[in-house]
DNA sequence: AGCCTATATGTAAACGATTGCACCGCTGTT
DNA sequence: AACAGCGGTGCAATCGTTTACATATAGGCT
C-alpha cells in the first residue's frame, strides 16, 4: 500500500508512533484538483466532471483517505449520530430494539451512542443534554420512567429536539412515539384464556407508574368485560417486569385459598419467574395453572414448557423509531402527534391449556 | 432561564427554529475574559485565578454553555468515544458485557458507539476502519470470528490502533485481551459431573473455528483425562451457542443407542435448547440426563429445571476491557502481551444429579 | 534599583472538512 | 457580435475549540 502524505513528512512522534492520516488536502494534491472538488466528488458525484471524479476516486484509493468526521461534523453542525437511552442494557428485551435501531442507523451513516439511564444516579440526563450539544442529532428514548423535568430545564423547548420514544413513552412527552398495541395484546391474552375455558383469570402487573403496566392492565380489564367475566381485584397481583417479580407473585398465588386457574403475566421474564418458582413447589404448568406472557423474547419458545405469549415485533420497533428519528433530523417533520402503533400477535405454545375439570 | 448569545442575534431560521446554542465566545464575553481563559478554567481549574474561575463558572451557568464536542475533537485529534463491535446485539450474553463497558466509558467522558459485526455483509469492518478515522479512539472487539485480513489492509499496523478484545479473541490479534478461564471452566464442569457419579459424559461444542469452542473442548478433554475417564469421541456433538443448536443436539442424543448420562453444553442458551427439546420428547432433566451449561446468563437460575452452569463475570469482563482500552488510549501502554484471565465459578442448581442406577 | 522567576492572561494559529461566491469557458440564441 | 445561461472549478471563509507563544504584572532576591 502506498502512503502519500506530504504534509509534515518528517514528523515522527516517538511516543505514539501514530501514522499520519491523509487529509482532503493530500487527496487534492494527488488528484491535481482543489479540495472543494474533492469534497464535491465524494458528496455529490453528479456535480463534478467525469474526469475529475475519476481522478479523485483514484487519489482516494492511493492515499487511503477517509473523511475526518470531527471536521465534517463541526462544519456541518451535525453529529451524524443518534443517542439511545435505555433503562437497562443487559435486558434482552431492549437489546433487540437496539439491534433494530442499529440496522437503520448504520447503513444511513449514523453512529449509535448508547447510554443507560440508570447510570450514575442522576444519570442519563446530564448525559443526554450534554450529548445534545454536539455529539448526537437526536435521541431514541426507551425509558418511559425518565425524569422529564430535568430535561426540560436543560433543553429549552423539548419539542424542538428531535426525540422519538419507543416502546415505553412518557405520556406528557411532546414527541412522536412508536409503541405496540398493549391494550389489544392484553385483550388477546385474556380472550385466549377464556376460549380455553378459564373463568378465573388473574394478572401480574408491571411496576407501578409505568405506562406499559397501565395499558396492559387496562386491556386485561377490558378483555374480561368484553366477554362478560367479572374482574376479581384480588386476582390482580402487583409486580415488575423482571424474573424476581414472577417468583414473588408465585408465592402469593400459592397462599391464595381461591386461586386463579390462569395468569396473564406482564412480561415473559416475569412469567419465567412465576413458572420457575411454581415448579419448584411441585405445581405444574399448564396442568395446575395456565400462564401467558408478553413480549415473546427469543428464549420463550424454548422454555419448559414453551411459553404462550403475546409477540411484539421488537426489531421492527427499533427500526421504525430509528427511521422516524432520522426523518425528523432530516427536517421531514412528521406532525408532532405521530404515534404509530404496531400490532402484536398471540403465539400459542405449551404453557396454556384448558383448566382442570372441577 | 436567561439566554445570552449576542452573535447573530437576529438570525431566526424559520424552518427549524433551532435555538442558537452558546459558544465559548459567548461565555468569554459574559465573564469578561478571553476564550483561552474560559477553556482553561474548565479544563484546568487550578491554572487560573480564583477570581477568573468564579466569573467563568457563573457565565457558564448563565449562558447554559456546554462544550461543542465536534470542535474539541477536531482540535484535540481525539474522539472521546470508543467503538464496540459485537457479533449479535440481541444476544443477552453480549449485552451484559456492553453494559459493563458503558459503566466505565460513560463516567470517564467517553461515548460508546455500538456496531454489529454481522451488519451489511462485509459489515463492521468498513465501519470499523471508517470509525477509526475520527469517530472513536479505539475498539473493544467482542467478535472472535472477525476477518482480520480486512482490518489489516486498512489500518497499516494494527498494533498501533488501540484495540482490546474481550471474551472471544482472534488468536493472531496482536492486542491485549481479557478473557475468562474457559479451559478451567470446562474442567470444573466435567469434574462436577464426575463427582456426581457420571462416567458417560458428553459435550455439545460451539461453532467450528471459534476460539471458545476450542478452549472449552480442550478443557473437556483435559477434565476427563485428569480423572481417568476415557474420551468417547462419539459423545462429542458439534453445535453452536444458540438455542436451535441445543435442539438439534437433542435429536441426535435421542437416536444414540449408547447415550451419555450427562452433557456439558458450550453455552446456557444451547443447554436451554437441549433441555427444551428433550422435555418435549418426554425425557426429564436431570433424571434421564444431567445438563450443565456455560455463561450463567440471568434467566438460567429461573429455568425449569434451574440450570447448573459455569458462571462468567460478564459485567466485569466488560468493565475490565473498557478500563484496559482507556488506559491504552491515554498512552499508559500495557505491554502488548497483556492477557488477563478472569476466574469462573461452578454454580450448582437443579439440572444435574447422580445418574440413574443401572 | 534592577533583574529574574512565576503566575495569569490574551492573541492568534491551528485542527480538516464544507460551501457561498466568483470566475471561466463554452454553447446557443437573438 | 453580443450576451445570457450553464456546467465545472477554485478561493477562502467558516464551524468552535485548544494551546503554543507572547505579554503583563507582581513579588523576591541580590
Amino acid at each position: 500500500m502506498v502512503i502519500i502524505c506530504a504534509r509534515n513528512p518528517f514528523s515522527i512522534r516517538t511516543v505514539t508512533m501514530k501514522t499520519e492520516v491523509p487529509t482532503i488536502q493530500d487527496v487534492a494534491r494527488v488528484a491535481g484538483v482543489s479540495t472543494a472538488t474533492v469534497s464535491r466528488a465524494l458528496s455529490y458525484p453528479e456535480r463534478v466532471s467525469e474526469k475529475a471524479r475519476r481522478q479523485v476516486l483514484e487519489a482516494v484509493e492511493r492515499t487511503g483517505y477517509v473523511v475526518n468526521e470531527a471536521a465534517r461534523n463541526l462544519r456541518q453542525q451535525r453529529a451524524n449520530a443518534i443517542g439511545v437511552i435505555a433503562p437497562d442494557l443487559s435486558n434482552p428485551f431492549f437489546s433487540s430494539i437496539i439491534a433494530g435501531i442499529e440496522q437503520i442507523a448504520g447503513p444511513n451513516g449514523f453512529g449509535m451512542l448508547v447510554t443507560e439511564s440508570s447510570m450514575t444516579g442522576q444519570g442519563a440526563f446530564d448525559h443526554a443534554s450534554l450529548l445534545a450539544a454536539a455529539r448526537v442529532d437526536g435521541f431514541v428514548v426507551l425509558d418511559g420512567q425518565i425524569d422529564l423535568g430535568r430535561l426540560r430545564n436543560r433543553v429549552t423547548s423539548l419539542s424542538q429536539v428531535p426525540v422519538v420514544s419507543a416502546c415505553e413513552y412518557p405520556e406528557d412527552l411532546p414527541a412522536p412515539s412508536v409503541t405496540v398495541d398493549n391494550t389489544g395484546g392484553a385483550e388477546k391474552a385474556v380472550r385466549h384464556l377464556a376460549d380455553l375455558g378459564h373463568t378465573k383469570i388473574g394478572h401480574i402487573t408491571g411496576p407501578r407508574g409505568n405506562i406499559l403496566t397501565t395499558t396492559r392492565l387496562q386491556g386485561f380489564r377490558a378483555g374480561l368485560n368484553s366477554i362478560g367475566l367479572p374482574v376479581r381485584e384480588d386476582f390482580i397481583l402487583p409486580g415488575d417486569f423482571n424474573l424476581e417479580a414472577g417468583k414473588l407473585a408465585a408465592e402469593i398465588w400459592r397462599t391464595m385459598d381461591d386461586r386463579p386457574t390462569a395468569m396473564f403475566c406482564a412480561s415473559d421474564q416475569q412469567a419465567f419467574g412465576f413458572i420457575s418458582q411454581l415448579s419448584r413447589q411441585g405445581f405444574r404448568v399448564p396442568e395446575d395453572v395456565s400462564v401467558i406472557g408478553f413480549d415473546d423474547i427469543e428464549v420463550s419458545g424454548f422454555f419448559v414448557p414453551a411459553l404462550t405469549t403475546i409477540s411484539q415485533p421488537r426489531l421492527e420497533l427499533g427500526r421504525m423509531s430509528a427511521r422516524m428519528l432520522l426523518d425528523r433530523i432530516n427536517g421531514e417533520s412528521h406532525r408532532e402527534g405521530l404515534h404509530p402503533q404496531l400490532d402484536v400477535t398471540l403465539v400459542v405454545r405449551d404453557s396454556t391449556a384448558a383448566p382442570r375439570p372441577e
